[in-house]
DNA sequence: GTTTCAATCTGAAACGTTTCAATCCGTAGG
DNA sequence: CCTACGGATTGAAACGTTTCAGATTGAAAC
């Protein structure tokens, strides 16, 4: 294999002056830097980076860690994710912690093992101090898809509080008035704050947000979805259900579709994420749409400029705001 | 940061019996084990998978190329092989191609100096030679969904001209005989195979396969099929499309479905893949099965075999039928 | 002719691990 | 009691890069 040193004797200069010919190119005369990279091409030289991250101390990769790699929502927080990272050379580790705080923990410790120069991470659960950890051995995070858990460390999230209450907001105009919340575990912020935006929703027109009915599944699958619209059909229909994202709404659709209830018209339903195929469904999708790819994209630069700039990097906490789309799927107020 | 040696200083023991736990614990009698274990723990010492990979010559991550993250055949396959990876500790980086020969060439080089142990890769392009070189460089390539381009070499696929065939020959079954094809790029094999299985079902129906209308887009994208929709819309129907995969497949639906055009009545449709999604559409989708989650986990097995026990590892070429599903989208021939 | 300076290049040390030949120790066999 | 042996442990070398203090230029300034 051909290291630097090879390289050097080739192009008759000193390894160190590989080595800068590689990281700092503009220290170099060009006559000799030019005869360094004809060397290397010559020889198809590939610096090893892991040597390079042993020296240097630290690597050109970062981690990202998601709850569910077969979710349309976190593969375009990946795609975003990986766009920015390949503009700059980085490589993407990618972790899936299917739902298991167990097993995002592995693959925290993986990360931690490669050394990876920082965390792009949507937390499975609520506890900060496995991030702290990392954070303790240089690894700098950014949270995505939800709010910071310290001051100094930054996050891009969507407000899921405010999504929760126009969904359900948009079901009451609609003139539903028996509710029901079809989500994830509980122990995930995201179904639990889009449950207070609908509560809050309920109280401001009104009504008991005790009335809620709340259907929890253990996962967040269109399969959980049809379960969960199984459920619906043997405990009584509500008017309308808002599901805490597309893919359980679309499994609800199914189950109901197959049973002959006619959606909207007997039950509304809306979604969450507004992931492409919920245009594409059988009864299409109203939903609450977030900027998916612009918040991975928004994320990576974020951290790596926390990497490259350590000195004038400022922390941010960025917040959208989600919208409403609109589909068959919920009566038109208008109608 | 802490070190081998600190553990080592620790434990009272070498830096070399220290490794040994990490890497051979049979070889440490129980007492010491148990004494660097300790020491371990205590010190929060996590081993810094760069100098490992530096010194040992190989490192514990694969890479993952493919080329549409966000199609969701691939994330499934992302899904197999990542589970896989993470069973057996070894971290996967993922490359997205984006369908681009250039940005795959990129991400391969990231791959390369990232010392990789192997590459699963779905190439976006006909080009082996980048692929020899990584071989050349001690790097194992595993193809998934194509087949192989050489005998040393494993390779998973699934057998698309006989999904090309089936496909035609259902909608044949169902009456069509003024058949559309649209396509990605016909620079990707899995394109061109299933043409060419088209033009064998329509050539032992007696039919002329030149008769088939080709629309070759450049993505595999739900946009891209609204586009070939409107082109069809244009040029004057078909009796039936045969769409290349399920994201072009519900991209015409909804331009035909939109133009009043009623599916499978006017226009039968059939996609291939058969994503979850497929079975949620408006009309829901017919298509072409393939074993997607079993791809990635049988090519990560077959490349850490091959990695781990080179001695004993025996090439596979693995080749699986695909299975017609046939839903609404296409009339049935009984009917 | 000497001094100064910047630009360029050199060479050895260091990063944290793995490996392997060498050593040590206790026990079984003679 | 001596020898042989096997299991357990040691310690130093090596992996390929980066870094940095110092060496070497050649030109500019006096």
């Amino acid at each position: 294999m051909v290291s630097i040193k090879d390289v050097a004797a080739h192009a008759g200069v000193s390894p160190g002056t590989v080595s800068n010919v590689l990281n700092r190119p503009g220290k170099v005369a060009t006559a000799t830097r030019e005869r360094v990279e004809a060397a290397i091409k010559e020889l198809g030289f590939v610096r090893h980076g892991s040597a390079s991250t042993l020296r240097a101390g630290h690597s050109r990769t970062i981690g990202l860690s998601v709850i569910d790699i077969g979710n349309p929502f976190f593969t375009e927080v990946a795609a975003g994710a990986e766009d920015v990272a390949s503009e700059l050379g980085y490589a993407v580790i990618l972790g899936n912690s299917a739902g298991s705080e167990e097993k995002e923990g592995r693959n925290l410790r993986v990360l931690a093992e490669q050394r990876v120069r920082g965390v792009l991470i949507t937390p499975s659960g609520e506890d900060p101090a496995r991030l702290d950890r990392l954070r303790e051995r240089g690894i700098s995070v950014v949270l995505v898809d939800h709010p910071a858990h310290r001051p100094d460390q930054c996050a891009v999230a969507v407000d899921d509080v405010a999504g929760g209450r126009a969904a359900v907001a948009h079901l009451l105009a609609g003139g539903a008035r028996d509710l029901a919340y079809v989500t994830g575990p509980l122990t995930i912020r995201q179904c639990v704050e889009r449950r207070e935006g609908a509560a809050a929703a309920l109280r401001s027109a009104g009504f008991d947000p005790d009335g809620l009915r709340v259907l929890e599944m253990a996962t967040m699958t269109a399969r959980a979805g049809e379960k969960a619209g199984a459920d619906l059909l043997d405990a009584g229909l509500p008017d309308a259900v808002f599901c805490a994202n597309d893919l359980l709404a679309l499994g609800v659709l199914r189950s109901l579709l197959r049973a002959g209830v006619r959606v909207p018209d007997d039950v509304a339903l809306i979604g969450y994420d507004d992931i492409d195929f919920a245009a594409a469904s059988a009864v299409s999708l109203s939903s609450m749409r977030q900027p998916t790819y612009q918040l991975g994209r928004i994320a990576t630069e974020l951290l790596l400029d926390e990497c490259d700039n350590p000195e004038t990097h400022a922390h941010q906490h960025i917040m959208f705001q989600p919208e409403l789309v609109a589909r068959e799927s919920t009566r038109c107020p208008a109608a």
